[in-house]
DNA sequence: TATAATTAGTTGACATATGGACAATCTAGG
DNA sequence: CCTAGATTGTCCATATGTCAACTAATTATA
């Protein structure tokens, strides 16, 4: 039994600031994709296809991305009327397709991330790699927690 | 003028990171908060609200909540009906609301809090509090890098 | 004081996100 | 082989979010 004085703690106050740095991070790369007419969401899906030569059906694009599967849908179908993706039958199972980048969609991608890798190393700065570092460690420890703390709240 | 290498280097993941650590803590907040039959962005407006007996106008919650003003008008609509908040007209500026919790909000509102703080313990868990406070440093300042590189964004 | 500029809130169009229900298809067990 | 269950994708309802255009009201200024 923890004996939590449930009081507004730093803790406490160390998430929502995780939360205010995240969505300003978010916002930013909103602005920064804008310049290509794309958003932040279907940027990462581009992002994923561009290593995959054979594709993704949507679900292992909903696992990667972390969204539900009917989200996938419409991110999908706008993305295929700029011609940037393309939804290719599947012979092997006739429920799901797989999805490839067509050339231009992989020329979009390749011209964005040398820019998006240029962009993370100015938004660091002169910050120290080696604090660098040890935040990535604590974020990867949090998200551990995070996980097996909503698993708690799922399980009744 | 910058000699980056234009590749995806420990700082461009490490942005992924926090990305990745900010979703799975928002998603299980969803699930935290859903026990109460309200949405993060929901509990927000609540929280906000209770440390404010004379109310906030709209334009001021989307100040403190980083959201556009539009955004909130849905938001405090979907509350005032379930009689958790009211907009009140303001004589002073017959343009803005003062938007102030109802009782029921309040006790609501009370009711969480406590749960919210236990579950910010817990999440961190055996984490060490200097860590912590390393962790939030770090976040504070890339914040503000990520303001200033948004600011370079928007000039033309 | 008349009017120009600004501010507060709403609305409509759209993108992103979840969850439930559904049809088509695949897979496993009897 | 055949049916029961699982999987894939879509569609609907709804919530959250942006932005632009609009009205009403306030403030600044010529």
């Amino acid at each position: 039994m923890s004996k939590s004085k449930a009081s507004a703690g730093p803790r406490y106050q160390a998430l929502l600031q995780l939360l205010r740095t995240s969505e300003a991070l978010w916002n930013s790369s909103r602005i920064f994709f804008s310049k290509w007419d794309i958003s932040p969401s279907q940027f990462n899906v581009l992002n994923v296809l561009v290593e995959q030569p054979e594709g993704l059906t949507q679900i292992e694009l909903s696992r990667l991305l972390i969204m539900h599967r009917s989200n996938v849908t419409g991110l999908v179908d706008r993305l295929e009327d700029r011609k940037l993706i393309q939804r290719k039958d599947n012979p092997n199972d006739r429920r799901a397709y797989r999805v490839v980048l067509t050339p231009t969609g992989r020329k979009l991608v390749e011209k964005i991330l040398p820019a998006y890798y240029e962009a993370a190393e100015q938004i660091w700065g002169d910050f120290p790699v080696k604090k660098t570092k040890e935040l990535v460690e604590g974020l990867e420890r949090l998200s551990e927690n995070v996980e097996k703390f909503s698993a708690t709240l799922g399980e009744k």
